[in-house]
RNA sequence: GCCCUUGUAGCUCAAUGGAUAGAGCACCGGACUUCUAAUCCGAUGGUUGCAGGUUCGAGUCCUGCCAGGGGCACCA
């Protein structure tokens, strides 16, 4: 929007150098704070303590505000401005505020549902999120993965990327057998009930526990490996089947945060191919093989001649069985080969972020053309009040069920309160939006690698800035519309002089595109949460002081236009968050 | 020891190297006969951890220090 202007302006400038014999430096284009008006500035401090004219002893800022009144005074009575002007070093230019919002709310009535999507980028990029395991319970501290991972899968697709929305399910491994284990010997026969996520966590907390507490647990379990890892038909069908409710489990979780994925790998699929890996890892003098006395590891640090950076990569235990490396490795292949993408972003807690360093280093020297495109996103993880660690062995989690559950029944609460005669499914629905948006939001607006600290009080406080304040704003602009009714009018011709809650409304309207494909470019959804906020505020304070169903004809055609280019901009930036836009509250 | 990361209002956090560092929560005082009060208005609250440096300009970039968190060979 305004590129023309824009371009105008800065051949002005250019020309006014050049006569003036200034260099000719790229112009930057700023907002101007304080605005009840709309418009953007040049910073000409640059061009000032480059210009040879002005006495040296002449501070920078002073020889700015002389250049920026001689620019202003060239620039005078441009097209498309409505005033022009010099302010402590700047040139403020000011967009005649009834073609701006004129062209923007155009623009967004234009795209509705698609405004902020960007055209296709050609970029074909793979998110993997979640990697739950199996026979584990999940707790907030696996949430913000999903929600991250969710979040940033939305924003690439709407910056025009295709995206593959891949998990990585922990089906195998130690905690798999200990798990069989114990149930073997002390639960058999058992079936989950309802919950069957927090029925399997609970076995697996005691399983852990035993394993720990008693050394003869312990060599039981070792055995049981053994088992396993001889295809025992009684240990793979009990396996394949505790697996499967675990997975429904997860299911269930999914649907009610509302992701979905388009391929689930997991970490048996991957196994044998590791080991495969592995083998020409040696081959290829990459690793070296220590068995059966030793690990089969890479020596990053003395291949790559660094001190203490990579470290050591053990890719295979000195037994032979995989580990966490050994499947990464194959995967990482198989993700470029299935799906044919351009880049691989990994959501993995940053905790991790050493081994993945290793992994993309190996996948490096192993001279993937690809392997330049892996990207770890590294988020923080979830703290308890007082920086305790959520363990489940210590007993320090807050299970996803029970916060999904406390948080829908104080949504409930209100929605009964405000909306009595609404239907009671709908009445539930409304209070799962609202619930699952203000468990999201505040996962979503604090920067990835800062810690999040769960305390209930937040999580369930649905005031201030948060989704449901965002989802609200959203109520009211709907409610306006539907109040108006489906004859009324909606005329984009906006009056000259708009309201300063009015211009900062547009303002904000117009921002959505480029918002989005910064999130998108650096990963941070944090940006989306903080703009579809500011937006919402912008509405409300809209919504206060202007108006609309009382306002005269052809005010209230533009206002009813206003409302739903908003309404379109708080909906598609809360559905980027994975937040779902509810029609009443 | 080495590496990563965080430090901004009482608390939780924003701020694209630019103009006077902003929100929410909490606390105090106001506004529902109104397009839904999950809202709004007002008041209070700051040596941006400390010290240098780069820059016309630093909360932001660089160096050092202090403090918290995390990681560093067969857990994931």
């Amino acid at each position: 929007m305004f590129e023309e202007e824009k371009a105008l302006v800065e051949g002005k400038i250019s020309a006014y150098c050049q006569q003036q014999q200034l260099p000719n430096l790229p112009l930057e284009w700023r907002a101007i704070p304080f605005s009840g008006e709309w418009g953007m500035a040049i910073p000409l401090f640059a061009l000032a303590a480059k210009a040879q004219s002005f006495d040296p002893k002449l501070p920078i800022p002073q020889r700015a505000q002389a250049l920026a009144q001689d620019v202003a005074q060239t620039l005078q009575g441009l097209k498309g401005f409505s005033r022009i002007e010099a302010v402590r070093g700047y040139v403020n230019l000011y967009f005649s505020t009834s073609e701006y919002a004129q062209r923007v709310v155009t623009e967004v009535l234009e795209h509705a549902d698609d405004f902020g999507s960007a055209d296709p980028s050609g970029n074909k990029t793979m998110v993997e999120y979640s990697q739950p395991n199996t026979h584990k319970s999940m707790h907030v501290g696996h949430l913000r993965n999903v929600i991250l991972g969710g979040a940033v899968a939305n924003i690439l697709e709407s910056a025009g990327d295709q995206v593959i929305r891949a998990n990585y399910i922990g089906d195998i491994g130690l905690h798999v057998i200990k798990w069989l284990c114990n149930y073997e010997l002390y639960h058999l026969g058992e079936q989950p009930g309802e919950d069957k996520t927090r029925w399997m966590g609970d076995l697996y907390t005691e399983a852990d526990r035993r394993f720990h507490d008693d050394p003869g647990f312990e060599t039981a379990v070792r055995k049981y490996f053994a088992r396993w890892d001889r295809q025992d038909p009684d240990v793979v069908a009990l396996w394949e089947q505790t697996r499967q409710w675990s997975l429904e489990g997860f299911y269930q979780i999914y649907e009610v945060l509302g992701e979905r994925f388009d391929r689930v790998y997991f970490e048996s699929e991957v196994e044998e191919s590791g080991k495969v890996f592995v083998d020409s890892l040696i081959q290829a003098g990459l690793a070296i093989d220590e068995r059966p006395e030793g690990p089969v590891y890479v020596n990053l640090d003395e291949l790559l001649g660094k001190k203490e950076e990579y470290r050591v990569a053990v890719v295979l235990r000195s037994d032979g069985t995989s580990l966490y490396a050994t499947k990464e490795l194959p995967l990482a292949v198989m993700k470029f080969e299935e799906y044919d993408i351009n880049r691989s972003i990994y959501v993995v807690d940053v905790r991790q972020s050493l081994h993945m360093k290793q992994i993309f280093k190996v996948l490096e020297l192993m001279n993937y053309r690809w392997s330049g495109n892996l990207y770890h996103l590294a988020y923080e993880i979830v703290n308890l009040p007082g920086n305790v660690t959520m363990s489940s062995r210590d007993g320090t989690i807050v299970l996803l069920d029970d916060l999904i559950r406390e948080s829908t029944q104080r949504a409930l609460e209100i929605v009964h309160q405000k909306n009595p005669d609404l239907q009671e499914e709908l009445k539930l629905e409304i209070a799962r939006d609202v619930a699952i948006g203000a468990i999201k939001y505040p996962m979503l607006a604090r920067e990835n690698t800062k810690v999040v600290t769960f305390d209930w009080q937040t999580a369930l406080d649905f005031n201030g800035q948060s989704a449901p304040y965002i989802q609200y704003a959203h109520v009211r602009a709907g409610s306006i519309l539907r109040k108006a009714g489906i004859e009324a009018s909606f005329d984009v011709r906006f009056s000259a002089d708009l309201e300063p809650a009015e211009i900062n409304l547009v303002e904000l309207l117009s921002k959505l595109p480029a918002e989005v494909l910064r999130a998108a470019r650096e990963l941070k959804p944090s940006y989306l949460a903080t703009y579809a906020y500011d937006l919402a505020k912008a509405f409300n304070d809209f919504y206060n002081q202007c108006p609309v169903l009382n306002a005269p004809g052809p005010v209230k055609a533009y206002r009813l236009a206003l409302v739903r280019a908003s309404r379109h901009c708080l909906k598609n930036s809360l559905h980027m968050l994975g937040i779902k836009a509810p029609d009443v509250m």
